[in-house]
DNA sequence: CTTGAATCGAGTACACCGTACCCGACTCGC
DNA sequence: GCGAGTCGGGTACGGTGTACTCGATTCAAG
């Protein structure tokens, strides 16, 4: 599995109009039969029961009973309709923080709830959000981020970068490492054991050839991981380590 | 940009005999014109000099001025060229660990050596490796880590835990912001600048509305970043809080 | 109430993709 | 020599995103 291109949404500036709602209404003509809305719906129902591959134009305009090219009549094309269904998803945590977290309690909730977010989503872990595309979901979850995290001895600066290190980085790469792991064996059929026992014989000629001491000397559990337990452990490194430097330099 | 899936690789065991040159070589029958290698590294060429969408089977064939079809005589399908192409670019450090780095100095060398590799190998990002094919480079890249941190005071699965936390989670997370935010100017025609600017009216209406006090108190540099810095700040972080971890248990 | 401009849904068509299937040409072991 | 096995690669099918087009609908203006 690999990375479709959109080319960065073609036409951003229509993306964000679409996102704010910023569309003056027409007049005249038919009324709509559609909405932007239960078409980004459909885009993410798809995306979440068949994966991202499973996303094409004739299949939302078949999930909301239209003809194909009567979707263009919402969205620029393909891309955009994407950049709305990452924004859609991206909705903050619906709670608010409890007041008296402290900026790692909050960083641990973020975390957490992104992890949370691309496991029900997993698709998401595939969408090159390099260049965010900045909609009313994804702004509003950042603005309460930082308004948890406000008590941290760290200027504003130092204040993003931690986020782009914690979330942008570490949680959304082992997010990534472990969902589509996860999600490759119904996808592709294949289970785990199948998928590791294929590789043994190859692996054990490996082992045995003297080529790899390291390798052979390896305790047999080592290759058996928990996704969550790991993700929880180098949350924590992470933490320890920021807190390390916020100590440090009061 | 999104990921493209290849379903996990069709026919692993295929594309393990591949990789390891398994396959018995026919005593009958023309001279084939091609060489495997010479197919893969015309894939490796495309997708650095074009991106991963541009690698196509059609593509490939004209690179190495062959037919389309004739590419299938040397590779099942699209998956496994790609796996084939990952473990040819996955080569481990040229230059082997200097001695009496320690572990510390070993995990910022792989970090930083990954790193590398992805701004030299921009596609991989985009390539799906949660479930990892186990090339003759890809093993050989582990084995030499391991032999590096070996005198880290831990468990074998310790170890292989800190490698994924570490490698597959944070250095590939951040990799793939930075990265693909790099050259998504380049591969869209749109620079960073002009790509802030089309944002900049929705985002300062959004600031003066009043509805995001936070992001409106953010001083001005606070999204200017600095992405090779943040990577070793982050980097410094983690491995602070793996060395109060080890130290802790000692 | 009529009329025309604007907007609707959507069919057709094109260029691209991966690849199943097939066949003629080549080359060696017998 | 000759036939089995392997080579290159052409053709064709079902999929993709979407440009272009056109008839049907609806409201504002006369």
């Amino acid at each position: 599995m690999t990375s479709t291109d959109h080319t960065g949404s073609g036409d951003l500036a229509r993306s964000l109009e679409l996102m704010w709602g910023l569309d003056r209404k027409p007049t005249r003509g038919p009324k709509p039969a559609l909405t932007l809305d239960r078409i980004v719906g459909a885009g993410i129902a798809v995306a979440d029961a068949e994966g991202l591959d499973a996303l094409s134009m004739r299949r939302v305009a078949a999930e909301v009973g239209a003809g194909t090219m009567s979707l263009y009549r919402y969205v620029p094309g393909k891309a955009e309709l994407l950049d709305l269904m990452v924004d859609k998803v991206n909705s903050p945590c619906e709670s608010e923080f409890p007041p008296g977290l402290g900026w790692r309690g909050a960083l641990e909730r973020v975390a957490r709830g992104i992890w949370q977010m691309y496991n029900r989503h997993p698709w998401l872990l595939n969408v090159d959000q390099a260049r965010p595309v900045l909609g009313p979901n994804s702004l509003r979850a950042l603005e309460l981020t930082l308004a948890a995290i406000g008590d941290a001895a760290l200027s504003d600066r130092e204040k993003m970068t931690v986020l782009t290190i914690i979330d942008g980085g570490y949680v959304s790469g082992m997010a990534r490492t472990h969902f589509n792991a996860k999600h490759a064996a119904q996808r592709t059929g294949v289970s785990d054991e199948q998928f590791w026992a294929a590789q043994a014989p190859i692996l054990s000629a490996a082992m045995t050839s003297g080529d790899y001491p390291e390798l052979a000397a390896l305790s047999q559990d080592s290759f058996t991981a928990d996704g969550e337990g790991e993700f929880e452990f180098g949350l924590g490194l992470l933490l320890d380590g920021l807190e390390a430097f916020v100590e440090r330099r009061t």
